[in-house]
DNA sequence: TTGTACGCGTTATCAG
DNA sequence: CTGATAACGCGTACAA
């Protein structure tokens, strides 16, 4: 590569001092405008670039953040994750960051492997997204004040850690009042991984919401797994197996909805005659089968976007205690239900 | 941040030169097993941890590639493109490498800009995903060797990039023999964004196969669009309107083809009675889908994976010349065709 | 095998 | 406003 020019050449070239060019460079208003016309016009005829690498030694700064994106290097990703991580790039391109991606198989997330990446200027901050668990303990900062680590599609506030999160439960309320809306009293619960903090919160939000509606005798939880396609449409096995088959199906996310309608339609059930079907994410293209899926959909590009926001404020020591961001979804009824 | 651990401290706590502990750490061969175990042991009681940004100066190199993903920051990322950073990220983390994200509106893609990343050590190599066009000229290539830049999903060896692409036409040769085979003698093909590569590699393949079967008459191109869901519902509001209606549907890709299918059958047409549709590039819903959509399946993450493998390669010195990878889709015969 | 000394390219401090 | 100089922390010829 020929990257031979540095800052020594310009200040060659140009008479002027080394640190002198570095000014006019980093801090135009520092110099007059002479030089700084002087060593911009250098810099462009002999076509510098600078140094990366150097500059973040110097500075002790990159300029970089890392997105740790889960089970990325699994199966599939989540769909979800990609309009995550769409925000994300958006957002810190525009604020000058770069993005680093990483992607871990480990559940809870390997908290001292990921403070590492901050402590040795990989970079300055990190974003964390659904991630199940953090350990401020091992993370390091028990009791002192948290690391630039935002937390996203998981509230982690009680561990220290600022966090944007979806309305989730607001969503589901939705689903739950249009199926009652439409008459519906018996409800199969499709769920997702057990355990799994959106699986716990968005069941939580179904029994409680039927509850407050007098509806919780006609919830069915009916076992899912993953958040994936082939999760619901093992779930739709189940289903039809029941005596008494509720007439509406809740499911933990579009993926398994959408793996469900495919199995219950198979075994000849209509969509939403039979059995009314409702998800969880908004993914585009429920938008474009058939039957539509009717689903709450939450603006998951702008939660990346919120995210990387939210890492710049800490970072820039704009913000300092965590805090706790949650946006709203918003029902869209199709013809699932 | 903690972060005061350097090589000097522990160069302190044993008693050893800083170059030796360096040695001792990073060539564990070159010093004595008592040195070595000495530092060891030393580092992690201290909790050293390095400082990379150091030692990308130092060294000149950073370990990390940078992935070029186009129209990142736009309506919605193909699903393509998330496989194939997918297999990206798997195998860059098998080999040591980080890796770095990038979006970019423009097409043709900036390529000074892009060579800018390489020259001022923010990353060591780039892949592009996707990309249109590359200009050597600028890239300042135009007769000296190649930089490390591999091309994915686009051959570019053209201009002198080593690319890794998928056997396109191969696929939709597959596609059109099946419908042929099927009794078909009419074909729609549901084109992508017109001049596009990906859209004129394949309606090439799919004319001349036609042609090769004497059936180039029954052919009707249909404009589609953006390889996007929407694209698709509009281009079936074209088909639909035709005098005569082709038995088949060809789409340039599967959200196109969604899109159509979904278009059809508002329509009250029956797929694939009344018209049998495929599509290209084998997104994991299309399986789950009614009805499941017959498609060819592209080999999209192992296409990131092996232009990683590439990318290593030329770092490494073990490849040169401009090389192309291609690699074969298979056709997944499902419902709609 | 280990130590010395310098280079990597910038930024920042502090005089002038 | 500009210049000299000292970090920044690590890698590495070269010498011992």
């Amino acid at each position: 590569m020929a990257q031979r020019i540095t800052l020594a050449d310009l200040a060659e070239k140009t008479g002027l001092n080394i640190s002198t060019v570095s000014r006019a460079l980093t801090r135009p208003g520092r110099v007059s405008a002479e030089t700084r016309r002087l060593v911009e016009k250098v810099a462009a005829d002999l076509g510098y670039m600078g140094n990366i690498a150097a500059r973040n030694l110097s500075r002790g700064t990159t300029e970089t953040i890392m997105v740790l994106a889960p089970n990325f290097t699994g199966q599939a990703i989540s769909p979800v994750f990609t309009e995550v991580l769409l925000g994300v790039c958006d957002e810190a391109e525009s604020l000058g960051l770069s993005v680093m991606i990483h992607s871990h198989t480990g559940q809870p997330i390997p908290t001292a492997d990921v403070m590492r990446f901050l402590h040795n200027h990989t970079v300055d901050g990190i974003l964390l997204i659904a991630t199940e668990k953090w350990d401020r303990a091992v993370a390091g900062h028990k009791d002192g004040p948290a690391p630039p680590v935002i937390s996203v599609m998981h509230d982690l506030t009680s561990e220290g850690l600022s966090s944007v999160v979806a309305q989730e439960e607001e969503g589901f309320v939705a689903v739950v009042d249009h199926l009652a809306g439409l008459g519906h009293r018996s409800f199969a619960y499709i769920a997702g991984l057990p355990g799994v903090y959106h699986e716990v919160r968005r069941y939580a939000a179904v029994r409680d919401r039927l509850t407050a509606l007098g509806l919780q005798d006609g919830l069915v939880p009916i076992e899912g797994g993953p958040f994936d396609l082939a999760s619901g449409f093992a779930a739709a096995g189940r289903f039809l197996a029941l005596d008494q088959r509720p007439t509406a199906a809740i499911c933990c996310c579009d993926a398994l909805a959408i793996g469900f309608m495919q199995g219950v339609r198979q075994a000849g059930l209509s969509v939403p005659d039979d059995v009314a079907v409702a998800g969880y994410d908004g993914l585009d293209y429920t938008a474009f089968i058939t039957p539509a899926l009717t689903t709450a959909v939450q603006p998951s590009a702008e939660i990346g976007r919120a995210g990387v926001r939210m890492l710049d404020d800490f970072l820039k020591g704009r913000i300092t205690a965590p805090r706790l961001v949650s946006l709203a979804p918003r029902l869209a009824v199709r013809e699932s239900a």
